[in-house]
DNA sequence: CCGATTCTGGACTGATCAATCCATATTACA
DNA sequence: TGTAATATGGATTGATCAGTCCAGAATCGG
């Protein structure tokens, strides 16, 4: 069917590259130089594969997203309860505080931060992977409550909204502080209005 | 003393509308061109009296750094009682959802998200200012406790942290959101772990 | 082996970036 | 009024930006 040349290149592996690089530097400053030597291609086999650089940003958004839910889900899974899950995830993360993961953040609140309200696919983009993240952590409280960890009379729309709160604060703290005790302490307090 | 041609404009009045261009645009995204159409002065007048962009940031950013302080400052002298402060500032923050305020954020925790743990001056003035954020907030907090609202057994730099993470949750939350009654029950969750 | 098809390296484009520079304007002081 | 000092407008610089283009390379079906 296919007939001419093929690519010489993994668009898996040129889109999680592009994602590294999109998530260290954000949307406005990764050039496409950053994107290219990252990518290991050429100019002209980017802008063939996905067009242009919000296309391409797409793409390592949705990857980085669909990741992040899958190994979310495995981790929930393997959790003694919904609420440990939770609970494991918040109190881990803070434990990055210092570290070099802890400066990069995450993809989403990072983009979420950067472009806001913008208009754009791109801007578009990072509300519904936000959205995404907080319809998760719905699922996720809804179990907790049929696991009777959490009051089942609770609104599980706020407690997820909630939790996406907290997880954006928890990042951007990690950003600056390098206080892991404060850190740590804070996530606690946190998850205290859980129980 | 001074000799030679007096400045044709006000450096208080340059400062703050450089200040609004950074905090609509972020420090990277802020051009020159930006800043000059804003400030309305020519490009010597900006390299002469500031330096460089990045100087120009650090004035900006203690300028709205010193004016938020202030403002807060006042605010909590006007409230009821400490805790009284912080729980109206935070369930105010939550009810700008959906607004161009909201769109907006924060100067600080817009720079301390877009900056991180980058090397520079201006990224260690986004550090400073969300530090001095959390001092305010420790303040608050041993006022609270003093005043018998809040155990004073509690750390207070643990709890000006939680705070500070919340408020950067939040702020991350409005930035993408237009749900005002998910955010503003979110906050005041957020504000039960105080009591 | 040939022609159609697709991919790729890299030169190129025009826009924009932060910053510099210089001629001119405007003031203070003598 | 003249001179030193400082400010300003705007042209200019060289780097970098996203994106285009084209010549050549690689692979297909026949």
């Amino acid at each position: 069917m296919t007939r001419g040349r093929p690519i010489a290149f993994s668009p898996d592996q040129a889109t999680s590259a592009a994602m590294q690089v999109f998530w260290a530097r954000g949307y406005d400053s990764a050039s496409t130089r950053d994107l290219l030597d990252a990518m290991q291609i050429s100019r002209s086999s980017l802008y063939q594969a996905y067009g242009n650089k919000e296309q391409l940003f797409l793409e390592a958004m949705r990857r980085y997203r669909d990741n992040l839910l899958v190994r979310l889900a495995k981790r929930s899974e393997a959790a003694p309860s919904a609420l440990a899950f939770i609970e494991g995830l918040f109190l881990d993360t803070a434990a990055e505080a210092g570290s070099e993961r802890a400066a990069l953040g995450c993809l989403i609140f990072n983009s979420a931060g950067e472009l806001g309200q913008r208009e754009g696919l791109a801007a578009e983009e990072a509300r519904r992977s936000l959205d995404a993240i907080t319809a998760l952590f719905q699922q996720v409280i809804v179990a907790a409550q049929r696991q009777g960890d959490i009051d089942a009379q609770r609104d599980s729309k706020a407690l997820a909204t909630y939790l996406t709160m907290g997880m954006a604060g928890l990042r951007t703290l990690l950003k600056s502080t390098q206080d892991r005790a404060a850190t740590q302490a804070a996530a606690t307090m946190f998850l205290a209005s859980l129980r």
